[in-house]
DNA sequence: GGCAAGCTACTCGGATACACGGTGTCCGAGTGCATGGGG
DNA sequence: CCCCATGCACTCGGACACCGTGTATCCGAGTAGCTTGCC
């Protein structure tokens, strides 16, 4: 999995905080991150339509969403892409005893189990919201957290 | 994810149908696919103890245990490795907001949320064995197909 | 005919090149705000 | 004092190099079975 993700889940979480657009080299700054690289990220969310961008001199970046209709599944699937880790080759149909493509209608039992082992991993990642992430920082570190960061993104 | 993984899980099907070794030139054969790299995947899969290895003129490879007793999770972490897809970088200890690293005993909330889904993906591919993929195969395809496999790698 | 030594051929195992996707970076296009001049 | 035109600085967006991991391959180490010579 990319990296990325867990910069674009933590400017995510961070975004819940405030109202005012902000921009990415402020999000890099907080994370102590490549300024370059993490705007890459934000315009896959951007792409995705979980985030908006404003330009000029006051822009940046907010959720475009309330963040309890966030999932975590939408910013692993915007930044990493929505294919499924595993992708069945059709072995069966190759080599001497392929099985004749009629007979390949239905995806083969292997192809079966990865699926269902992907669809529970993205139900798990469904079933969490940005809400959720926010809510569990505040009861990590404190109430005072979650303020404390919206202070130092809207100083300045 | 490796896309070895998927001719990994073949062979160890296919190797439920027969009791003697069977070389790897055979197995790619089989399935077509380059003999030297499936070579690389079933040593990984003999490193992890899933297949033994016998050396010699009728030598190859063997499924160590029962099929019942092989989940399809053992071969993917044979092949891919066991360490999880998401590794937290703790960033939340960077920046100029960092929080302290008394704090941060627990993983944080994104950690866990991703750590929950990766056991779901495990736990799913837990829940299916060898055996079972291979009973899916007679399924599919009619109680002969295994048989027929089986006569083939025997044969020659 | 039985047995043992040697040889052969076949197997696995790890060490070695190549390629593609992720990582990191940069500069150009676009836009809202501030400013200064005019009415 | 209010309005508008101009300039500007700041923002995003996509296009461009670099690197690491996976992909593909090869050759050497080792061993079981066959052959052949001898007793």
């Amino acid at each position: 999995m990319s990296g990325g993700v867990e910069w674009a889940l933590h400017c995510c979480v961070v975004l819940t905080s405030v109202e005012e657009p902000v921009p990415a080299t402020r999000l890099a700054e907080l994370h102590d991150v490549s300024p370059s690289y993490l705007a890459k990220q934000l315009q896959a969310l951007s792409r995705a339509g979980l985030v908006r961008s404003v330009q000029g001199k006051a822009g940046g970046y907010t959720l475009t969403r309330e963040p309890a209709a966030i999932t975590v599944l939408d910013v692993v699937e915007a930044v990493d892409g929505p294919a499924p880790a595993f992708v069945c080759t059709e072995i069966r149909q190759r080599g001497p005893l392929a099985t004749p493509a009629a007979s390949c209608t239905a995806p083969c039992a292997i192809s079966r189990a990865m699926h269902t082992a992907d669809a529970a991993w993205r139900g798990a990642l469904r079933a969490v919201t940005i809400a959720d992430l926010a809510r569990d920082v505040g009861a990590d570190y404190g109430p005072r957290a979650m303020s404390r960061i919206s202070d130092w993104l809207t100083a300045g």
